[in-house]
DNA sequence: TATTGTTATACTCTATAACTATA
DNA sequence: TATAGTTATAGAGTATAACAATA
């Protein structure tokens, strides 16, 4: 059989993509979390006090999307709120936020160690500085 | 702010891949035609008389999404089935089909080209084998 | 028994429009 | 006017279960 997408990058790039994620996905799953919420706690973690909007500006989540998103975990006392203005939140983990925090940070680690594991090591700087040099322009 | 994402591979693949998909979303839709759409028809174009099967385990779409899929192409008249055996029909692309796939891979090798040209030209190579090791074990 | 194709359904992520309240 | 947050809704991709027809 002829395989006309076997060379082209990009449709490598969104296999690739979809088969980690749904490694990693599966893997949360074990602690009620999704992929999202995970980055959503990550940032939570590293950044006490952020708000909402300033999340889904730097993970690129629309904030009609941050909103259930938000919701949810706070329904399950993740994180807590502190009005910052009439308008934002400020949001913070709780215990049982940080707690979960560091298991789902310690299956993320995992995950990504296996995906490192898979390249050859000779290529593994130049694979990530590519995804970078990728990632970097906000253009287009 | 903290960022605990920007070095973790598995999340920039992720982010990379998203956006670069969106592109050429709106490029193909350009051509009433989405991604997935395309990779089929480009399946096709280059194996005439394969099955939906056979695209479905090559892509990897679950047969369940195939069908709606190979549905909706074929009414728009780009396919034709021909009895292989009382389960399957072999698809080929009719004139109006082809014609389409060569603007269509036209939009494609453009948005892949594009991708290309972001990559510091001495990464490309290991960029490329890196995505092909990751990709190649069909393991968990 | 296994495979092909199908229908129905549900979930995740994403996208848009419209709205309220605040700056 | 612009921003923060919300609600409702829709689309695309993916997933499972169940089924009929065929091998």
């Amino acid at each position: 059989m002829v395989d006309p997408l076997k060379d082209l990058p990009g449709y490598a790039l969104r296999r690739v993509s979809a088969r980690e994620m749904a490694i990693l996905a599966r893997r949360l799953g074990a602690l009620g979390l999704r992929p999202t919420e995970a980055s959503v706690l990550m940032m939570i973690a590293a950044n006490p006090g952020i708000t909402q909007s300033e999340i889904g500006r730097h993970l690129d989540i629309a904030s009609a999307n941050m909103a259930p998103l938000i919701g949810k975990l706070f329904k399950r006392n993740l994180m807590h709120r502190e009005r910052v203005d009439g308008r934002s939140h400020g949001l913070t983990l709780t215990e049982t936020g940080l707690q979960l925090n560091e298991r789902m940070s310690k299956v993320v680690r995992q995950c990504e160690a296996a995906l490192v594991a898979k390249i050859p090591r000779t290529h593994r700087k130049a694979f990530l500085q590519a995804l970078q040099a990728i990632w970097s322009p906000e253009q287009d």
